[in-house]
DNA sequence: ATCCTCCATGGAAACCTTTCCATGGAAAGC
DNA sequence: GCTTTCCATGGAAAGGTTTCCATGGAGGAT
């Protein structure tokens, strides 16, 4: 392997002290042709490459920031880390990625890490209540800014998605659709999504006048095999919901899967929604109605934050729209024979309502 | 922020040397009982945290490994990132994220930064030729180890699915259900798994005396744009084939959405089974069949392989099994009605199949 | 021609830790 | 009781870079 070439070996090749060929390396303007032309040849003559370590150890500064999601196989975060790591890499930052697995103890476990590897700044989708560690940052001033999610009582940028307006328009939505008894599928309440979109669908739910029954509200843990457990939950009280509002996509797998082991027909007993959009979903059986959120826009919005909270500025918190896209799980249309059954119809928060009839959930196995 | 505590207040609390200080610290079997408890306490009384940049400096491992994958936002590399996340964290590595995007370019700019920031070893999903910085990691000792893919001429450790028998699984599955124009649907032959599954499938379609016509070859790039087109290309040939193969899965999703564009019914006109598994390939319309392959295992195989190499051994490749599940998009089975239609029958390779008959391409549209 | 200014340069300190070496003291062995 | 061995400790060097400070030379202004 021989011994590593150092700036200390491009200066001797150069002839000229490590401080200029420092200079000269890091773009310093102080800085003669001359010496610029003798240090880059020489570094490229010795493929020198510079230490990091040795580099932040001096100017205290990483390039280095932290990701910390909840769990990148969801669909929804590996967006937002593909879209931060690209916008990052495009600044000449890298990424550490953590996922903390909805879990408060390892999410300490990796916002020690953050600190112990003085990343410049930390992008997180937070969960519980940010005693532990999030305050360490905070109080050590490490830049900070939250993706998706927020902890109460911290004074920390962020990027949301529009919670609430998605929220109502897909309950509206179902409520145009002639539906009383909405299920509720949401987050855990530890964390802000799981909280927040759980407010709005109660609120919304009074707004139209339609069934409040608690015993129509179920929280998972935003993970697959809880929205089976849930949806189970929810189908077996003694008047099951006729709709079903799902707080995220894993789940909404899961209980996709639960419903079809009982038999019901998803759009036709029982209609769908669930938040995130993914480009898969609209090829499920059938395509799922999804309050879509821009996944990408918000680990890019998240990047631009911390570089301003990098930068000494104190950025404005961003609310992204959300946007409802009505499928077959949610439009009664005839599953197979219509050949292009329902457009895809983008935003729609008017639209036309196919049959604002009430829709009695029938138990019959027979097509229509 | 106040000044960063050091080791040097640690020890001046503790009334040691920085020297003592810093055995206690990083637990050095020199110390005495009344040394650790004095240093452990500063240090927990100042809320000291070691800055890894200086620490490594010295010490020249920096407990960070590269890991590197074509794009995150493809759930099977998905599984793999956090599954080496998870593993590497167990070991008190963190991991540097890095999303090549198929792009020999982004994978070079990575394969640089891995370099800069001295990680202590490298995980890839290598594409190309392996030409550029690939070599210069190699040619300057950095661990390496490939996964999910290799590149011709690097004697490098790796961890891969068996393509091989996958392909021929499938491909034997589709010929007992009568098929004899098989379409594949591939990836680039810049990658590895590319060429060796597509070779694979070109040596099945020959071993089973199936029509080795090239226009039902098409190569896609592995994400899903690129598997509508070639669905569209290979539907288009005068005589289309009556099954696809497709050699991951977001290629499979692009397949699917342009034949359903045409029309085209999935398990009936075209069966259709493609490569990895995940969950939600279950949930489609129809239930996917598929090579299924553990990712997850993969990232952990690989994570373990990088660390008996970092560790100077020279661990042997591995070669994970792969396990074809029929679903309903090549099992022929009555789409709705039938309840829990066929139970995804396992590790197959001697299933009985269920109609040698050979099944000509019926453009009836009537359901069986 | 002289003085001043400016600027590129060299040298050295600083960043924080680990590790080597020497030292001193205590325990052990004769 | 003296020497040997062992071991915890302190001090200092080393790791590679950036940055500060001083210096010297060149060019411009008077």
């Amino acid at each position: 392997m021989g011994r590593t070439v150092t700036i200390r070996d491009v200066a001797a090749l150069a002839q000229v002290s490590v401080g200029t060929a420092s200079r000269v390396l890091s773009g310093s303007p102080a800085t003669s042709a001359a010496a610029r032309e003798r240090v880059t040849a020489a570094a490229r003559r010795l493929g020198y490459r510079p230490n990091a370590q040795a580099r932040s150890l001096r100017s205290t500064r990483t390039h280095t920031i932290g990701l910390l999601v909840s769990d990148v196989r969801n669909p929804f975060f590996a967006d937002v880390a593909h879209a931060a790591e690209q916008a990052a890499l495009a600044a000449g930052y890298v990424t550490l990625l953590a996922n903390a697995n909805e879990d408060t103890r390892q999410q300490d476990t990796y916002l020690e890490t953050f600190l112990f590897q003085r990343v410049d700044g930390v992008i997180a989708a937070p969960q519980g209540a940010g005693g532990g560690d999030l305050a360490s940052l905070v109080e050590r001033g490490v830049p900070l800014v939250f993706v998706d999610r927020t902890v109460e009582g911290f004074e920390v940028p962020s990027v949301t998605a529009d919670n609430d307006s998605g929220t109502r328009e897909a309950v509206a939505h179902l409520a145009r659709r002639g539906h009383t008894r909405i299920g509720y599928i949401g987050g855990p309440t530890s964390i802000s999504t799981g909280r927040l979109r759980a407010d709005a669908f109660v609120r919304a739910i009074a707004e139209h006048g339609l069934d409040p029954d608690p015993a129509l509200i179920a929280h998972g843990d935003f993970m697959s095999a809880s929205g089976g457990r849930c949806a189970d939950a929810l189908m077996s009280v003694p008047r099951p919901p006729t709709a079903l509002l799902i707080a995220d996509s894993p789940m909404a797998i899961g209980a996709l899967t639960a419903l079809r082991r009982r038999r019901v027909r998803i759009g036709t007993d029982v209609d769908l929604v669930a938040f995130d959009d993914v480009e898969w979903l609209s090829e499920l059986d059938p395509p799922l109605s999804v309050v879509a959120q821009d996944a990408a826009a918000m680990g890019r919005a998240a990047v631009r934050l911390l570089f301003d909270v990098i930068g000494g500025r104190t950025p404005e918190s961003v609310v992204l729209p959300t946007r409802l896209i009505v499928r077959r799980s949610s439009s009664g249309a005839a599953p197979e024979p219509a050949p292009e059954p329902v457009p895809a119809q983008g935003p729609a928060p008017a639209a036309p309502a196919p049959a604002p009839a009430p829709k009695p959930p029938s138990p019959s196995k027979g097509r229509p």
